[in-house]
DNA sequence: AGAGGTGAATCAGTTTCGTAATACACTATA
DNA sequence: TATAGTGTATTACGAAACTGATTCACCTCT
């Protein structure tokens, strides 16, 4: 059966960008691993009443994040993103994402240790809710 | 004279946003306190070459942020964010803009660990920044 | 070689976003 | 009240983003 993944086209968030996000939360969640294969661009398309091109859109995407790995005329396959090599590349993606973070705590003023404490806590109940759907 | 405000049109990030961000910043420097006045949109306007209706929308969206009172007819001042009634407002807006982060660090699989001791060192450095710039 | 599978390049249609031109409402000051 | 300052609502237009239809290139297996 197919992947357990489902877009909403009246979100507001692009349907491409809700297809990259559950993959990747599925890689995250161990339900997907290293070597497995994507389901192909038509059997999503079809499973989900979305274009072909939008789910290779955001196949691409994925392939360009180094999340998936593309080989003509066969179906995509994960990455291994758990290797040292790929470690650096990963924390330099965190840190492009926590420069708008740090931006604003200095602009609003925010103190050091409120806002470590805030992201300590809300790190801490996201890897808990995920733990509740292994 | 003016505020130290500059604009690239062709960096790709929208002109209204650029300025937000840099009124924003001269706030948080201490160059910009609460109940100065911000520069007039046709002053700021026909200095940096930028329509004043784009001016306006960055006012407005800082007014929509709280960040600055608006008096019909009259120049906007800068509101004072350090009170104690502002204080759950100020973090409910970092608590918004971490939520990408932890999402990727959690779909990264980066270690909690390793994900905080970046955060502190950013904020660390940045605060550093802003110190030599004072 | 042929059939059936894979993903993607190209192009077009629609919507959203950023900017700008105009005209209006308000306030301070004379 | 008259004038000159303030910000902005309305509207329009160009560019970019998102989605979709068609067509192509590649691989596997018989």
């Amino acid at each position: 059966m197919g992947l357990l993944i489902v877009v909403d086209p009246s979100s507001g968030v692009p349907v491409y960008r809700q297809l990259m996000d559950q993959i990747k939360f599925h890689i995250a969640s161990g339900l997907l691993g290293p070597g497995d294969e994507l389901p192909s661009t038509r059997a999503l398309s079809s499973e989900l009443g979305v274009n072909p091109m939008t789910i290779s859109k955001a196949y691409s995407y994925l392939e360009k994040e180094n999340v998936v790995e593309r080989r003509p005329g066969r179906p995509l396959i994960v990455r291994d993103l758990t290797g040292e090599a790929m470690t650096d590349q990963r924390m330099k993606q965190l840190r492009e994402s926590l420069t708008a973070p740090v931006r604003m705590a200095l602009q609003l003023e925010i103190d050091r240790e409120e806002a470590l404490k805030l992201f300590r806590e809300m790190i801490d109940t996201s890897e808990e809710d995920a733990d509740e759907r292994r």
